[in-house]
DNA sequence: ATGGGGCTTCCCATGATGGGAGGGTCAAGG
DNA sequence: CCTTGACCCTCCCATCATGGGAAGCCCCAT
């Protein structure tokens, strides 16, 4: 299979497989005698991993050691689900900012009268703190 | 008033303001004999907009924007209120975005064990979808 | 006058991704 | 058999906001 159509397959852009192999998150694929890329079935299975765990918000460092846990059959489940807990907790915390940042804007808009008149209290508070 | 105590009155970082210089978001310094960039409190003042813009996660064109507003006094408050919601949106669907990343991490933490065997509904969930 | 700290510019790195140039390869159809 | 178009390769560049660091100039206090 053709690095064109492993990237078809698993949802990956060809520039980002190869970039997921520069950096060493896969196995090196194997090439042909003229230098091509080719990949099979275990290949794809490890690429839409890696996009589902990109899906989920994982970093590539944490990809990493999800991918290690996934190779290692003796893995203990805790050492996965410390990973999940951190990234959840890591999540929340963005969460918790960013929806502090929508709560305060929500209120100066809604004390912004929105018409024609210069007075806004939004640029008061921009201005203020 | 230097760079380092525009930076430490207004609470952005030397090499902060000086990229804003770099970029055009402030007016560029005026300068000393010996090319020092030199601030009064109007700049502090704008240092201190550009902050706390920041700080509600405006992106650098939104405060472009914002900035042009605020030196204008005739500006619409609905042009600024405009801003804000738009802003408001983006923050709301990245944080439901988020949250469905976390409930769905959630989900699956909570169903694995989390002790020395190495089944794990998560590692599961990343290799089926 | 000398030393330490502050200022200048310039270069580099981040993280994940895309764009594009220049050049080799493969397969299908004339 | 040759051409053509669609692949593939590597290498370089850009993003966006931020920080680190080097080399060199400047200012103030001792």
């Amino acid at each position: 299979m053709n690095i064109g159509q492993a990237a078809k397959a698993s949802g990956v852009s060809a520039k980002m497989i190869r970039y997921y192999d520069e950096i060493g998150l896969v196995r090196p694929a194997s090439r042909t005698e003229s230098n091509y890329r080719e990949y099979d079935d275990r290949s794809l299975n490890e690429l839409r991993f890696i996009r589902r765990a990109r899906s989920l918000g994982f970093s590539m460092p944490e990809i990493t050691q999800l991918l290690s846990l996934w190779r290692d059959r003796q893995r203990p489940s805790r050492d996965v689900k410390a990973i999940a807990e951190r990234h959840i907790a890591d999540l929340d915390a963005r969460i918790a900012e960013m929806q502090a940042m929508a709560d305060t804007l929500r209120h100066l808009s809604h004390c912004c009268a929105g018409d024609d008149r210069p007075e806004c209290p939004i640029l008061e508070d921009l201005t203020r703190s």
